[in-house]
RNA sequence: CGCGGGGUGGAGCAGUUGGCAGCUCGUCGGGCUCAUAACCCGAAGGUCGUAGGUUCGAGUCCUACCUCCGCAACCA
């Protein structure tokens, strides 16, 4: 029995900084990398960078770097990043780094053999100072895009993979496999834009610029992109490499994370790359969709970027993860508004999470000097709907991680914390901690008691978004017991044996001045 | 006629196979006092882009149109 779960990102191509779109994708994909991890799979989780091509060549002449140079500068930005936010990968993977290099000459090597691949002629419109050819739907006006001069019709000698060779057999995986693309109306773009009118060879090499994987059988074209960039999912692994141990335990892999505008790619020509190879092909791609500003897609020339680096310094690393993670839908994109992301800190993690960690551990300092008791003699009418209630949003939450929908797990977890929040006043600690009553007293056991339970259950099922945050709740709620954080003990109630809390919590998240922290997130985005 | 996705109370969004229109925030009123001016309860507020059609019944299906956004084979 399999019980791996290999997730992978794609390898970002480092022509510029990272973005909060960015960050989304990988952050994504290390919150199901540790649920899984925390539901007992052996998990490997895979990022890194696409380092090849004309465009890195451009980008590096013009810091007056040599390519690698600049892809080594560019990685380590990129390493820091993912240090800074904490990404649990398990693996960082440059097309430049050499085993991966061999083993697609080895790939390559192998198409050729199969007579997957043939030479033929690449004819499209070339703008000369650019060094740059561009599709018939890609020029501006007939213009150069990038710098409005004129094109010319130019073509060269090339390598095609031939795609038409298994279309047949990709509408036929498709027709078995129809959930292998979510959300479904992804799949559906791509087939009716390229599979249903036919798909058309894929130009893989180029000869007009070198910073590229040369091909085996003639060094003087280079890989152009996408057999270079799609097979790191398997050459990670140490496919076609001395030693496959990784590729035979982990692949193929359980989850594709892309972004929605390369599901094309991973869509057709990966799956095609894998049959052609003999390989098996990954369980599920998702496609997730985008964040988006007020005024459009986030670019440049609007002024309308966010960093991630931004958010993180001024609020913290998991109230970043938090509002990235629950802004965004499963299939629709979503809007960043500074509005919107101050309302989501103060609402969900200052008053209604941070808050409500902060009366508990406050009231049974005050009421039983920091001690929780277990199995009071006598309890109050609301304590069995309040298991009842976490109980069902625990089997939600779990639904909802199985099928990726994040957003939503969080929403549903946070139901619990709403719950939670209810039942002190359902409860009403304070006219139990006054009263003379021995049941009263007892009552008010129960309800710390319950209220210290729902908190570490919440606590374990933040591990895989905002584990700092979790840590801490342990910490303030006195949980030491490793067997209290595992996902297991989610099942089972009357866990906490007579811990004590902290004596003075820190609250986990302080509110923010909302006016104040809306106009510096408007003047850092117009920078 | 290139392709796709939107247009739902002030804002941002859910609405599975058609069956009394929901959520978060905001607003207003009330409650509580353990807590981070937090928490809990209640209320107001929507001709579900427009115009037709199918149906006992349409936000949901069909047709046309208006409008916004994205993609258009190297932007997460």
């Amino acid at each position: 029995m399999k019980n791996t779960f290999y997730v992978t990102t794609p390898i970002y191509y480092p022509s510029g900084k990272f973005h909060i779109g960015t960050s989304y994708t990988t952050v994504l994909a290390d919150s199901i990398k540790r649920y899984k991890a925390l539901r007992g799979y052996d998990t490997f989780f895979l990022t890194g960078t696409d380092e090849h091509g004309q465009k890195i060549q451009t980008v590096a002449e013009k810091n007056g770097m040599e390519p690698q140079e600049y892809v080594d500068k560019m990685a380590e930005d990129a390493k820091k990043l993912w240090k800074l936010m904490d990404i649990s990968y398990d693996k960082f993977i440059r097309t430049t780094d050499d085993y991966h290099c061999k083993a697609v000459q080895k790939i390559v090597q192998t198409f050729i053999d199969n007579g997957d691949i043939y030479k033929g002629k690449y004819e499209d419109w070339y703008c000369i100072p650019c060094e740059n050819y561009f599709t018939e739907t890609q020029l501006v006006d007939g213009k150069c895009p990038d710098c409005g001069r004129e094109v010319k019709k130019m073509s060269e000698d090339a390598y095609f993979f031939n795609m038409k060779k298994y279309e047949g057999w990709l509408k036929e995986f498709y027709a078995k496999n129809p959930d292998f693309i979510v959300p479904e109306s992804r799949k559906n773009e791509i087939f009716t834009n390229f599979i249903n009118p036919g798909l058309e060879d894929l130009c893989i090499s180029r000869n007009t610029f070198d910073w590229g994987i040369p091909l085996p059988n003639d060094p003087e074209h280079v890989l152009y992109v996408w057999l270079d960039a799609l097979t790191n999912y398997i050459t990670a692994l140490g496919y076609k490499s001395d030693d496959e141990t990784l590729f035979n335990k982990y692949w193929p892999a359980d989850l594709q994370i892309v972004g929605k505008e390369i599901i094309r790619f991973h869509g057709i020509y990966w799956p095609i790359f894998l049959h052609a190879l003999g390989l098996e092909l990954p369980k599920k791609l998702y496609a997730h969709s985008w964040i988006v500003m007020k005024d459009g897609k986030m670019s440049k020339s609007v002024g309308n970027i966010i960093y991630p680096e931004t958010l993180i310094e001024r609020y913290g690393l998991d109230a970043t993860k938090y509002s990235l993670l629950k802004l965004m839908g499963f299939a629709q994109d979503s809007m960043f508004t500074p509005e919107d992301f101050v309302e989501r800190y103060n609402a969900d993690l200052a008053n209604d999470l941070g808050n409500l960690l902060n009366r508990t551990v406050g009231m049974i300092n005050k009421y039983f000097n920091g001690v929780v008791s277990t199995n009071p003699r006598v309890k109050t009418e609301f304590d069995e709907p309040l298991e009842q209630f976490t109980n069902e949003q625990i089997k939600k939450v779990e639904e909802l991680m199985d099928t990726y929908h994040i957003s939503q797990a969080l929403s549903e977890l946070w139901a619990i914390i709403a719950r939670a929040n209810k039942y002190i006043d359902e409860t009403s600690p304070w006219l139990l901690a006054k009263s003379e009553s021995e049941d009263d007293k007892e009552k008010l056991k129960s309800v710390m008691f319950h209220l210290a339970e729902v908190l570490r259950k919440v606590a374990v099922m933040l591990i895989p978004f905002m584990p700092n945050t979790s840590k801490e709740m342990f910490k303030q709620l006195g949980i030491t017991d490793e067997e209290l954080k595992t996902w297991d003990s989610l099942s089972k109630n009357e866990n906490i044996k007579d811990t004590k809390v902290i004596e003075k919590g820190e609250p986990l998240f302080m509110r923010l001045d909302a006016e104040e922290e809306v106009e510096y997130l408007q003047s850092i985005m117009k920078k």
